[in-house]
DNA sequence: CTTCTTGTGGACGATATTTGTCCAGAAGAA
DNA sequence: TTCTTCTGGACAAATATCGTCCACAAGAAG
């Protein structure tokens, strides 16, 4: 089984799943209920996949949904970042307001 | 003046240095060229200000467009991380997905 | 009470973005 | 050649977002 790169995107990771299970992309889209050219471009980085599709991949790979989130959505933040020329500092503030935020809607 | 607040979102800052300068909403988005309607959305954080906007509102307030992005991007990743209840360690994903394509890409 | 001003917010058309499919084609295997 | 796989452009369909218009509530001032 190939090791996952430390920094992997969303659909590399989704790539080599379903590589390592050597299985095709007609195969897993079919699982799916979507076009294979569809999944092609989610393991591309081309299309984003939809929630219900992350959890459909979760659960067809057997792998941890939350872990998924977590890569699709780094990876759209980074995106972003890189797009806008942002500041690293933007994360920062971002975690401190998610963290603000938790506090005053903790009873 | 008032003092802003640590945690601001994009659009209470607006507001504050809107009433700050003691202006309407009629005039900032006169001059602006917008409908006041929507600058009070901005405000409230119901709609989303434009690239374009963000940079008539830091000319026209003299303040610092890169740190109205940061305030406007950071909202954006705190939103959609309390949406999609992911874990905080997504940022710190993200960050290090930033560094490394920075390092990547660097002649 | 009337009038003026200010901010609110729903409704809606106009745009823009995204999704998903279809299909033709490249490349490799057999 | 034939079969299979992946690629990627084109396009319709579905969604989302933008921006405006307008009616309304609240407060100030006469």
């Amino acid at each position: 089984m190939a090791a996952v790169k430390i920094f992997t995107t969303f659909g590399e990771h989704l790539r080599i799943l379903r590589e390592d299970g050597g299985q095709t992309l007609r195969e897993v889209a079919a699982n799916m209920g979507i076009d294979p050219s569809l999944l092609a471009k989610i393991e591309r980085n081309e299309r984003q996949a939809t929630k219900e599709q992350i959890k459909l991949i979760a659960s067809f790979f057997k792998v941890n949904e939350k872990q998924l989130v977590k890569e699709f959505l780094s990876d759209q933040f980074a995106y972003r970042m890189i797009e806008e020329e942002a500041d690293l500092d933007t994360l920062r503030v971002a975690e401190a307001k998610v963290t603000y935020y938790k506090t005053k809607t903790k009873k």
